[in-house]
DNA sequence: GAGTTTGAAACT
DNA sequence: CAGTTTCAAACTC
């Protein structure tokens, strides 16, 4: 608490890193304070906020044992004023700085924190300890040392960030520090949820400037949040239930890398952790939804969660249309515009098939797993539906439009959007026929010719411009029935009226489609 | 409190 | 720069 002040007096530091303590980096950095935005630094400012507010008066120099972001950083003119071994609070409770237990180091070199954070050690458990006054020049030395190595090692880790969560507010219970880590943190069995991990211990979300695999201290992490709840117990019963790799969150540098050779089918080095993440999150998934007891002790919340992170890491958003418009909805409006596309398909093209749309159907269809008696099945349907006009069923029948769909008319971009539907909406009904038009789409795509773009292009404006008027229709009618809700019980009971309105306009768009 | 795990720092 | 070792904090039992 008292010990003396090495650097005072000494003046600024005129030959570089030997003579440098910590008061003279902080000169020779000028422009930015090292020390005061380290994280414990920021953690001990915080401990000492109430104490030096009271001691700020009698003691204007400021005795800060840490730097405080509303403290001038150049008013920390020595180790002497960072070091205080015990914090009185207004409530008379004294807190004692934290000890460390060097044993080897000496306490002169990183691994100690007192020696990181810049200051003396002080009623530490340390053995042969240096990082005192009495070894102020081995102290310098091994500062010099560590300055050689890594001229920010006494910086702070943490760089603070403009960056704010998508809506800008702080979520609820959560107290991210905005900031993130300047090297990154390298975490490999943490999933960055425990100390251990450096940006978990700052407080702030890993960023792209890490490496760590299986990250789960992304924006939007339930476990992140819930962990700084203290939902601790939850969180970890959940975790052991649901596996290291139940979530696949991968922080963003690594997840670009990662997400796109999922799709490529190249192996960047270093990413087959996440890769076969990736790949056991969504049969996880898949299986957790199919069988729900699958995962018993998972809280729902995190449950769904889970659900939403295997979509994205940043969209955590849930529309209030999500508790009103249910999956039977989603089916019947994603029939309807199969049927849609199908008469659209049919007005632009004409009702023939061309040869090399024949030709095409059957590359796609013979390379596809599905028997031969399929493939006819569907090119028969679909000959119905393109001749037949409205003769779609959207029962489980073997001429499933959307199977048809794929099998045929749609475009590169529609096809996939559907495929992305069945994956999502349609699990439960999903078919293997399916399963393989999805994965035969590149094939597709490069086959077709600029004929077929413009007619895709064509047709994929009329689906989608009768889509989105749909859509609006429907949460025209979702929102009254949210801001009315005494009104969505006769509604419901009405048998989804909105939805069924919204085709009917969905309809009434179409045949004037047709008449123009 | 002892033993283990973890990841940063240091070293090669 | 990658791999290995050292280290001390965090964690578990």
């Amino acid at each position: 608490m008292d010990k003396p002040e090495p650097g005072s007096g000494s003046g600024p530091a005129k030959t570089a890193a030997r003579q440098l303590d910590f008061t003279a980096i902080c000169r020779a950095s000028a422009a930015t304070a090292i020390l005061p935005d380290h994280p414990q630094a920021q953690l001990q400012s915080k401990l000492l906020a109430l104490a030096l507010k009271r001691q700020a008066e009698a003691e204007p120099k400021g005795n800060a044992a840490r730097p405080d972001p509303e403290v001038d950083p150049k008013k920390i003119e020595s180790p002497k004023v960072r070091q205080q071994s015990n914090v009185e609070f207004k409530d008379g409770t004294i807190k004692k700085q934290k000890q460390c237990n060097c044993k080897n180091s000496r306490c002169l070199k990183l691994y100690c924190e007192c020696f990181a954070a810049g200051i003396y050690c002080n009623g530490c458990n340390c053995t042969n300890c240096h990082n005192n006054v009495e070894h102020e020049s081995a102290r310098r030395e091994a500062v010099g040392a560590t300055l050689e190595r890594n001229p920010n090692a006494f910086r702070s880790k943490i760089a603070k960030s403009p960056h704010r969560s998508q809506d800008n507010r702080i979520e609820a219970g959560e107290v991210t520090t905005v900031g993130k880590h300047n090297k990154g943190c390298n975490c490999k069995k943490s999933w960055c949820l425990k100390k251990y991990c450096e940006c978990f211990q700052a407080n702030i979300m890993c960023s792209e400037n890490c490496r760590c695999i299986d990250c789960k201290n992304c924006e939007g992490s339930e476990e992140a949040r819930a962990l700084r709840q203290g939902e601790h117990t939850n969180v970890m019963a959940f975790m052991q239930h649901g596996s290291t790799q139940a979530f696949g969150y991968i922080p963003q540098a690594i997840k670009k890398r990662k997400i796109q050779s999922l799709f490529t089918g190249e192996a960047p080095a270093n990413t087959l952790d996440n890769r076969s993440a990736q790949k056991y999150s969504q049969e996880t998934f898949l299986t957790s939804l199919s069988n729900s007891s699958h995962l018993p002790s998972i809280p729902l919340h995190a449950a769904a969660a889970r659900a939403t992170m295997l979509r994205s890491s940043d969209s955590m958003y849930r529309s209030q249309l999500a508790a009103i418009r249910g999956l039977k909805d989603a089916k019947e409006l994603c029939s309807r515009l199969v049927v849609v596309s199908a008469e659209a398909s049919s007005k632009l093209a004409g009702k023939k098939l061309t040869a090399n749309e024949n030709a095409e159907i059957d590359q796609c269809e013979t390379s596809s797993t599905t028997s031969n008696q399929l493939h006819k099945d569907k090119v028969e349907s679909r000959v119905q539906v393109l001749s037949g006009g409205d003769k779609v069923q959207t029962g489980s029948s073997g001429s499933d439009p959307v199977d048809i769909q794929h099998e045929r008319a749609m475009s590169p971009g529609t096809l996939e959007l559907m495929c992305d539907e069945q994956d999502r909406t349609f699990l439960e009904a999903q078919s293997p026929s399916v399963v393989g038009g999805c994965s035969k789409q590149p094939k597709i795509s490069s086959s077709t010719t600029q004929g077929f773009t413009d007619l895709y292009a064509e047709q994929e404006r009329l689906v989608l411009t009768n889509f989105l008027n749909c859509l609006n229709r429907l949460v025209t009618s979702g929102s009254m029935q949210v801001m009315h809700p005494s009104s969505s019980q006769t509604v419901r009971e009405g048998q989804q009226e909105p939805l069924q309105n919204g085709i009917k306009d969905f309809k009434l768009q179409r045949n004037g489609d047709h008449l123009h």
